[in-house]
DNA sequence: CCTGAGGTGTTCTTTTTTGTTCGTTTTTCT
DNA sequence: AGAAAAACGAACAAAAAAGAACACCTCAGG
């Protein structure tokens, strides 16, 4: 019980006291930020400070808003409705296909361009590859790919939302964000899709956003679009476009033969990124259990 | 605790090795702004007084605007950082008075009407303020203002971002943000102001940022400017409204007499919220002494 | 030499923060 | 599904810090 800091005063930390609450508070919201969730435990240990005590300080940030306290820890402020992949703690684990597809999608991205990037997991993760680009101008609908990328503000870089009401799956959607976009135009687009299959090409269970993805497309010259491959053959409400509108598609080495060969045939590139040899995002390593 | 410098409690030898209090004042300055924050108990055993004399110290340089005192020690001024403070630790600040604001506003949103909300933490309390509203269409810049009126989704209600590249203190801004807002009307518009004055009216230190709170106010019928004192008699770098052009200013009692004169000459209605007798909206509030 | 102001230290009480224990809830493993 | 483990939160205790009140020292300026 109680984790002690072991053997005193951590060797790691630069503290050689303890440290103040509004230290502490800062130093939870910047691991937030720069890894999107953080563990009791971890902070009690990196902070030298009791689990109690690290509980009671994300109540506060709870409060204030700055974070979301779920079992566990914290994630970054997030959507709470649950019938989307939301960004929780879990959604930490498990994210070897869509670290791998997002590592893989990062070199397609070309200094001195400017790209879309649509919402979703996978393209979040994508994003969060981006930091070393340079000069880049990019266009997304989610705010959440949008933190991200303004998390490191880099002054060669412009991040534009779209605007528009939010979805669920946190994409910003409808007129006003289908006005942005027609007035803006891309040399590339990264986005994911619910669902995939031979018919329906890339859907979309939400009418609005499919429309809006469609205007997302009509924008860019080239589209890329990020799927693994648990969304093959799913069908969602609403195409946002055909297969072979794809320039390029980076899924999962876990995709079938079929899928493959449908895929290959139709798109003008698909890539398989192996998951097993993904790398770490970013900062500490986390439990994959 | 009490901690005895060296030498005793007799103080007859101390006159050269007692530092003054200038030199005191420095040597704490440079600390914090050298380490970021300091404690209490470290300074008094540094400078070889009693923490009751630094605490002092810190009474005296917190009024004087040059540091924050916090439970246990002092921190830096949130200043310290670009011209912009950041929406976090500026949430965390004078709590009080903007809650008194945000909860004296809340009555003038009128159900069933569609309503503008600027971005900054004044009016993002005073967005916390609408969850029983009935009926609203809120259009903001401000992501988090956004974010919490998605908090809790009601079906009366569509929240529209305006899209735009983003502030350091959390608004978008720029030409997608004011070709969203011209195509809008709103019945009403609450915002905020980094400074208020008589000749200068409401500005801003971001040229932007202005604009678009021009496209904004020029959008709405009503203005409602929500301020606490602190932000009286100073300029910052663009006006994005005269004092006459706000229908309503809410602000704080701790207001002086000549600005609030200077107010009700200008301003059609100008209110001044209590903050000793804020409610809670959420959670534990902060003093900020 | 006295006196009063300003700054410090000390003691004591009050407030705030932190740690601990323990029963309950949630998650994970088998 | 059921058991074990982890995490949570309430309640209490202890510690740290803050603040008020007062005594003391030093240093002008009479």
């Amino acid at each position: 019980m109680t984790s002690v800091p072991l053997g005193g005063p951590s060797p790691g930390d630069s503290v050689s006291s303890r440290a103040l609450a509004r230290q502490r508070h800062e130093t939870i919201l910047a691991e937030i930020s720069a890894r999107g969730a953080v563990r009791v435990v971890e902070l009690a240990a990196m902070l030298g400070v009791s689990d109690m005590t690290i509980r009671r300080d994300l109540d506060v940030l709870d409060e204030a808003g700055l974070l979301e306290k779920v079992h566990g820890g914290a994630t970054a402020r997030a959507n709470r409705r649950a019938d989307e992949p939301g960004f929780e703690i879990k959604s930490l684990r498990n994210t070897n296909e869509k670290l791998a597809i997002a590592h893989a999608a990062a070199p397609l991205v070309m200094p001195g361009t400017a790209i879309g990037i649509g919402a979703g997991t996978t393209t979040w993760q994508f994003a969060s590859q981006l930091t070393d680009v340079e000069n880049l101008i990019v266009v997304t609908n989610s705010i959440r790919v949008a933190e991200v990328l303004n998390q490191s503000p880099r002054n060669d870089r412009t991040v534009i939302l779209t605007g528009g009401v939010r979805t669920p799956s946190d994409a910003l959607v409808g007129p006003v964000a289908d006005q942005a976009l027609r007035t803006l135009h891309l040399d590339a687009l990264f986005i994911g899709a619910h669902g995939v299959s031979e018919r329906a090409g890339f859907t979309s269970p939400n009418l609005v956003e499919a429309e809006t993805n469609r205007t997302f497309v009509a924008a860019a010259q080239q589209l890329v679009v990020l799927v693994d491959h648990t969304k093959w053959d799913l069908t969602a409400l609403s195409s946002f476009a055909t297969l072979a509108e794809a320039h390029t598609v980076v899924t999962d080495t876990a995709m079938g033969a079929s899928a493959r060969s449908v895929l290959e045939e139709q798109v003008g590139r698909v890539w398989f990124a192996d998951p097993r040899v993904a790398v770490e995002p970013r900062g500490t390593a986390h439990r994959t259990t």
